[in-house]
DNA sequence: TATTGTTATACTCTATAACTATA
DNA sequence: TATAGTTATAGAGTATAACAATA
């Protein structure tokens, strides 16, 4: 998490608009389900995805089957600062995978994904 | 992150002050210690520790060493809640964990402890 | 009526810059 | 001079309560 808080501050993302950008990486969520994913308040959300839209990061669009959800979605931009970043927190990682083995690595991996339904961020 | 998150509110902490009572249950670091394992800037830190430090769960002391560092340490109050807090989010992760049986929790334990050299938080 | 999301408000979190005290 | 920490300030993050729109 440390290296997390300090690898976004580089780029101007707080801790917790760096996990908004890992979770839109493979999903479409509606507010209400990133501010669950997230553990914040719905008003919370609000903020954070205002905040980060401003940039050019994310975008909103009314959903079609409710017409009162929201649905929030990466932009090109958002996307590439997303692997960006990624890209770093493997690097700063590797300190600490590189003390294991292709064989401990693979078995962590495997355990982690059974663990959390092979869900990220 | 998201049960850190949820669960430290329903005791008024933040993921930040849920990271420092983490920290803080087996170590006694100087504040700028404290500031580099959670990626934040000293000035904050010094705001962190006021405000817990209001309200009763640490406490500072100039260092005998070095006459310009604070060490910081947990009250009692603070080392209960920690632990408090540490039994709920087992129960929370449960689901999880539950999902590996007993001898892949253990290689799960060991890889994870390999990887980052015991340190926990 | 219940649910989804936004707004208003107040406080916490955070970084930058300038400072004090000790080394 | 350099290092450890604090303070002042401004902006981001957060929850609560009240609200609008849709179901």
């Amino acid at each position: 998490m440390g290296a997390l808080t300090r690898i976004g501050a580089e780029h101007e993302l707080s801790l917790t608009q760096l996990r908004v950008l890992g979770i839109l990486r493979d999903r479409t969520p509606r507010m209400a389900e990133l501010a669950d994913y997230l553990g914040l308040e719905k008003s919370t959300m609000s903020g954070l995805v205002d905040r980060a839209e401003r940039r050019g990061l994310l975008a909103r669009a009314r959903s079609l089957d409710d017409g009162r959800a929201v649905e929030v979605f990466m932009t090109a931009a958002g996307l590439e600062l997303a692997e960006r970043v990624h890209t770093e927190v493997r690097r700063a990682l590797d300190p600490a995978t590189g003390r294991l083995d292709a064989t401990e690595r693979q078995a962590l991996t495997r355990l982690l994904e059974r663990m959390l339904g092979s869900a990220p961020a």
